[in-house]
DNA sequence: AGGTGTGAAGGATTTCACAGCC
DNA sequence: GGCTGTGAAATCCTTCACACCT
């Protein structure tokens, strides 16, 4: 492996939109693409995306470009999505059932294996309507954790509960959390956190949009 | 209003953390917050809560602090959500759905007002389960929105149908769009798009799960 | 010609550090 | 003593531009 010691932010974030380019245009069989046609359709520049993927080593042929298949193996591996991630949802409310029967995620090899909530009306109830899933306590979040060797957690729940959520999880071993809830979560170095609060979206637009007038 | 003529983009993302951390920590009726006390839950440092906050002009008492309502009163005018905005919402699967019935948009100000769906299967049935939205075919939209005076659209269809969602409410003259298809979309200049990636979110975490081993 | 990889330059953002106010 | 607002310095990130490859 590359000696990728340390990725600026920005650079990972862009990884994954290298990667989603890539695979909507594989369909298409060229067999090539060049960094300028990678970087148009971001709203970047070609030599950004020749500089962020220089970070991972050279795999461009000069006067060609990259080649496709290859170059989405290896974003796939760097990313980390070349294999089956298994991941536990926390918080069966609307989000978190939407989250259940979003078909992207196992598309892209993330498996929610294990759901679970506090309120004990919705314990033991089928999660989905497929019923591939049942609602499971709290209390049996370590075990399950580690019997499904899952990775990740997802939290759905109230913000006043997240906290507590992301502390059982990480007691139980989880290693990456991905928080719903509009509130700061606490975790140790070794736990990577990351969140999306649907509300700030909405104001991030409302802001710009008000600028533009 | 200031000359707040250009803000940078990780300001305006801090913002809306900011208004959160106020609001969290409002109840407790402090009259005051420091800067430092406003950075630490964020991972920030307090001069880089000054800096951003000095774009909009200097509410702060040397030697005091902010004072937490005004603040609160002056960010929200800021970001735009001291008044109701109406947001349209395009793809009633499971996502739209979710955020139908997701609390935190209306407490932000973020009123949800129309449901549309290609699927003519759904159109006229509610959206939610308390029946107070009923699906509408596309071809209302334009109608709608204007009768409703919605600005913002939320598309939460499938990746093929995300680009056509996002020219039909164009068309009918929304301003912005929060786009949880996962491509990118084209729009032009005076209409802001954000985008919100689910499966590009956990991508994120196995990236830095990866790294940290 | 068309295209990559990359030092060097340029810009943007963050941190430092301190004068000045409460 | 505590804290803001802000120039100056430092750091981080992007763009330029070109040697080199096919």
């Amino acid at each position: 492996m590359t000696k990728a010691s340390f990725i600026p932010a920005p650079v990972v974030r862009r990884l994954s939109l290298y990667l989603r380019q890539l695979e909507a245009l594989a369909p298409e069989h060229k067999p090539t693409v060049s960094s300028r046609e990678l970087s148009v359709g971001l709203g970047l520049s070609d030599a950004q995306v020749r500089k962020d993927l220089a970070y991972f080593g050279q795999f461009g042929q000069p006067g060609i470009g990259y080649d496709v298949q290859a170059l989405i193996s290896r974003m796939r591996r760097i990313l980390g999505t070349d294999r089956v991630w298994r991941v536990v949802l926390v918080g069966a409310g609307n989000l978190g059932k939407a989250l259940l029967s979003y078909k992207g995620f196992k598309k892209k090899n993330f498996h929610i294996v294990a759901v679970f909530d506090a309120d004990p009306e919705k314990v033991g109830k089928p999660a989905t309507p497929d019923r591939s899933l049942a609602v499971q306590p709290l209390e049996e979040m370590a075990a399950v954790v580690k019997a499904t060797k899952a990775r990740l957690g997802i939290i759905t729940v109230p913000a006043e509960a997240a906290q507590g959520a992301a502390n059982r999880l990480i007691e139980a071993g989880v290693e990456g959390l991905l928080n719903f809830a509009p509130t700061v979560l606490n975790a140790p170095p070794h736990v990577v956190v990351s969140s999306v609060d649907l509300s700030v979206q909405l104001e991030q637009l409302s802001f710009q949009v008000n600028l533009s007038r």
